[in-house]
RNA sequence: GGGCGCUUAGCUCAGUUGGUUAGAGCGUCUCUCUUACACAGAGAAGGUCAGGGGUUCGAGUCCCUUAGCGCCCACCA
């Protein structure tokens, strides 16, 4: 026999190999391809769109998830028969990608991007973007992504670049954006302005400073507190509620700006809590959102007092060019000695910082872009509340209409260099020029004295577009017509509002239609303990170090499994260790099932088998002319393979992938690895049965393949090769086979079977696995190795027939001595001396002379005896009260059955402790 | 303040139309190198499914409630 398999499965040097043959052999691609000869655009596809990595990024966990879900999702959709697409790309990431290009230059070059100029930054970022931007790329082919790489787009190419201009000059001519100057969230570390979304907040102890607003020409005073004593320079107006009886004789007075000496109004206003503080609010509408709302009511003006780095500008008096937290310092310094100081005390709050750069993010005025975001709110929210989109897990749907529903205008422009620019020119007329292709004069005057808006766009604005701009839009090309819009968009739900929301909106604007139809949404990976992975603590897993360890099909069917929908998994090395053993355990199991074909035909060969050629996918009994009666092993694996297969199908329609693999994995190990393949050892030396079992092991290790190809797509596709070789077929891929339950039995066709069948026969292996199993339970607990053949006497009542048929399989598994196994129907005579194993209407004797001592024995059956007196009292009692009307018939009657056993176990054991 | 999630074996977690004796991996303990696999096989111990109440013939699963942990949104200076 020859043995060409390693003992174990080695990933290393399969991985590369494998992904190149899938990649080189075009499997990625739809076989309905728009642009090819035969195209048939009836047939739908099934699509998804990448979340594009950051094209400076490296690998993390993120990705490794992202990835394995979506080509599960892929692959299985592909196996089905349907055109697949899957969509690659990367995000050029504005903020990311900038600051890490800025960082190596100051570092290598000791120059800033402004020394540089913008020309020459952006020549080095592309070069930067040239050099490392296919390292993410390949990496997500390490993990085995079955993406179309000849679609691989870049959100700054030219195609996409055009998608961002047409999108922003359609809004701009719908009146949907807009510049002005607006309160926004300024980040002085990065110099630009971000969204709402990029500030995160942080709760943090800060000082509560109360000081007092003198009135003018008076010795009066309002007292008032604040977290940023620095904002006072830009206070211009303090305001008290309304009802508030200890202010209220001071509204319409004046009070004085401490320091600055300005002269300002006390207002009422009900926005401010009289519980609150002093009951005061002073009111910097420059450099504070309540208080810009309040300002824009009672027409107050709007005082700027920081410049762009968050230094005090003109307005801030003396203090002008200093820091925001020196000036803070140094006035209230120059308060306490003015008098003006009531005390400060420590409060816990929460502030705000940048997402990316972590300083405290300040509000400022500042003249920006903005979409109107409200006229895409609405249509967006439609197209999930009727169903044209759905949520999984649903209770995201709520998340999305409370965001949505409170939504506020959307800064767009950002102070950044690396980005799409914005499509806006100006001329010394100060008239505006937006257009599609770059203007060479101003639309309005004619003149030619025109300059670009140096802002560039948030990079979320063009990832809003990338469902339909990597598929060629705004050009009506065939991609485009015939993979839009796309089938799911799956991606973790912290970038539920950054991107998802975005691509709805954007896509129900742009292209009237919804760019998905379902949102698949992913949890967070965490460590092992449930806390986030951060590289302070330490406790970050690198993906690639675990691939290398483990194999990228551990690592996938770890995430895959160990994942619910939209639900946070930790994740252990252990785990993808026992996944690592998995993938391992399959491989030795493929390798056994070739093994045995490898040795049939040898057989065959020597003229000494089975006539006929082997497995071929069908009934052999046919070709063979022979009826091949399937033992009860046989047809019990095929059961419970059937079952399998439905459940795994539902499972995948529901999104339970996590589910569906773990059933996968049970039967593989469970059932077929520990059960059949055991029975199979012996069938096979059997030569009636031994074509029948090799085509089971063959047939059932196919469809084990095939239903595990989605999650771990290397191990299943170097066995499957080794397998059709071994059939004699030709080496198609596995991706390339079908998925669907309908074909498999259609490939397989079954005798028909009655009703019915299914359960009928696993109940019978069942029964003769309870008889293995308390053999050897028996043998444990009295430590007798395996090696010491036994003696058995079994009675087997209605069972008799049964227990013939599976005699050599219980001697077998169980380690008894077959030329001392007898078998009865029933014994009127019991052996003497025996330990008694009652299973169902089974008995069992097994004469362990001397092995087994009386009162030990009699122990262990009085014990076995109350076990199932409980059980007796509890189905009595279950089926005397109204469970017995009330619960379905078939139910009921199991319980029937239950006890009826019971009964008869019981009695049993009693006549033999007699 | 509003919303959501979690609480099941020592650890990490499954458990989706409510229905056998609640499962897995890891860990622990006993045996076994049985010709696919020691990355293994056979067996064992270990849980009043966070607490309380309710609906039901029947609840880990549905409803109410309490507590703890976590996340998201909003942000009273």
């Amino acid at each position: 026999m020859t043995n060409e398999l390693p003992k174990a499965y080695d990933f290393k040097s399969t991985e590369p190999r494998i992904y190149a043959m899938w990649e080189t052999g075009g499997y990625f691609q739809p076989w309905n391809d728009p642009n090819k000869p035969g195209f048939d655009p009836s047939v739908k596809p099934f699509v998804i769109s990448i979340p594009p990595p950051n094209v400076t990024g490296e690998l993390h966990l993120g990705h490794a998830m992202f990835v394995s879900v979506e080509d599960l999702m892929i692959r299985y959709h592909r196996m089905k028969g349907i055109p697949t697409l899957w969509v690659p790309g990367t995000d050029h990431a504005g903020i990311a990608t900038q600051l890490m290009v800025e960082r190596d230059l100051l570092k290598n070059e000791e120059v800033t991007r402004e020394e540089l100029g913008r020309e020459e930054f952006l020549k080095r970022t592309w070069e930067w973007k040239r050099k490392y931007g296919s390292i993410i790329t390949l990496q997500i082919r390490r993990l085995g992504a079955s993406c179309d790489w000849t679609r691989e787009r870049f959100t700054l190419d030219d195609g996409l670049s055009r998608a961002v201009r047409e999108a922003f000059v359609r809004l701009y001519e719908k009146g949907l954006i807009y510049r002005g100057p607006r309160l926004i969230n300024w980040s002085p570390g990065l110099k630009t302005a971000v969204s709402d979304l990029e500030v995160e907040y942080s709760e943090e102890d800060a000082t509560l400073y109360y000081f007092k607003y003198m009135l003018k020409d008076s010795n009066e005073f309002i007292p008032v507190a604040t977290i940023r004593p620095e904002t006072i320079l830009g206070d211009t107006a303090v305001a008290v509620h309304p009802e508030d009886e200890r202010y209220k004789r001071y509204i319409g007075q004046t009070v004085i700006v401490p320091i600055l000496g300005r002269e300002i109004p006390v207002i009422a206003d009900e926005y401010v809590s009289m519980e609150f503080g002093t009951g005061a609010l002073k009111i910097t509408p420059g450099h504070d959102p309540n208080d810009y709302a309040i300002a824009q009511h009672h027409g107050l003006p709007i005082i700027s007092i920081l410049d762009r780095e968050a230094k005090v500008n003109e307005n801030g008096g003396r203090y002008q060019g200093q820091d925001r937290f020196e000036a803070r310092k140094n006035l209230w310094a120059d308060m306490k000695a003015a008098g003006l100081v009531i005390k400060e005390e420590p409060y816990r709050t929460t502030i705000p910082r940048s997402q990316r750069g972590g300083e405290i993010v300040e509000p400022m005025i500042s003249t920006q872009w903005f979409v109107k975001i409200e006229p895409l709110a609405k249509p967006a929210i439609e197209a999930v509340k009727d169903g044209r989109i759905k949520i999984v897990p649903e209770r995201f749907e709520k998340v999305y209409f409370n965001w949505m529903e409170n939504i506020k205008d959307w800064c767009i422009s950002r102070q950044l260099w690396w980005g799409h620019r914005i499509p806006v020119w100006y001329c010394p007329d100060g008239h505006m020029t937006v257009a599609r292709e770059d203007p060479s004069q101003c639309a309005t005057c004619g003149s030619k004295d025109i300059y670009q808006d140096e802002d560039v766009l948030d990079t979320w604005f063009s990832s809003g577009l990338w469902p339909f701009s990597t598929l060629g839009w705004p050009e009506e090309t065939p991609d485009y017509k015939y993979f839009y819009p796309t089938s799911y968009m799956e991606t973790g739900y912290d970038i539920l509002f950054f991107w998802v929301a975005r691509m709805i909106m954007s896509g129900l604007e742009y292209t009237g239609q919804a760019p998905f139809h379902t949102v698949y949404l992913h949890g967070l990976v965490r460590d092992e303990h449930g806390h986030k992975m951060s590289k302070t603590k330490g406790n970050v897993i690198d993906p690639l170090i675990v691939m290398d360890e483990f194999g990228t099909d551990a690592l996938r069917f770890t995430l895959l499994v160990g994942s619910t929908p939209g639900n946070d998994m930790n994740l252990s090395v252990k785990k993808v260790e026992a996944n690592r053993n998995f993938a391992n355990k399959l491989w030795n199991v493929g390798r056994f099932v070739i093994n045995t074909i490898n040795s049939l035909e040898e057989t065959r060969k020597a003229g000494k088998g089975t006539q006929g050629d082997g497995y071929t996918g069908t009934q052999v009994h046919k070709e063979t002319g022979r009826e091949v009666k399937w033992t009860l092993a046989d047809s019990w694996i095929w059961a419970k393979l059937q079952q399998l297969i439905r459940d795994v199908e539902r499972q995948f329609q529901n999104f339970q992938y996590g589910q569906a693999g773990q059933q996968i994995y049970d039967f593989l190990w469970s059932d077929f690895a520990d059960w059949y393949v055991e029975v199979a050892k012996i069938q096979l030396q059997n030569a009636d049965l031994r074509l029948q079992t090799v085509e089971t092991l063959a047939r059932v290790l196919d469809i084990c393949l095939r239903l595990l190809h989605p999650f771990t797509p290397f191990v299943t596709e170097e066995i499957w090769g080794h397998l059709r070789s071994a059939l004699l077929q030709s080496p198609l891929s596995a991706l390339a086979q079908d998925w669907s339950p309908a074909l498999i039995i259609a490939r397989f066709p079954e005798p028909r079977e009655p009703e019915g069948w299914e359960e009928e026969k696993i109940a019978d292996f069942a029964l003769i696995q309870e008889i293995i199993r308390s053999i050897r339970n028996l043998r444990a607990e009295k430590n007798t190795p395996l090696s010491k053949k036994l003696a058995a006497t079994m009675a087997g009542g209605a069972k008799s027939a049964l227990l013939k048929d599976q005699l050599q399989v219980i001697t077998a598994l169980a380690g008894l001595e077959a030329a001392q196994v007898t078998l009865a129907e029933t014994l009127d005579e019991k052996p003497q001396n025996a330990a008694v194993l009652v299973v169902g209407a089974v008995e069992i004797y097994i004469p362990l002379a001397g092995m087994v001592d009386e009162t030990a024995e009699r122990e262990r059956l009085a014990k076995e005896l109350a076990e199932a007196e409980a059980h007796i009292a509890r189905l009595e009692k279950l089926l005397a009260s109204d469970f017995a009307v009330k619960a379905p018939p078939a139910i009921v009657q199991k319980e029937r059955d239950k006890l009826a056993l019971y009964k008869e176990t019981a009695e049993k054991i009693r006549a033999q402790l007699q």
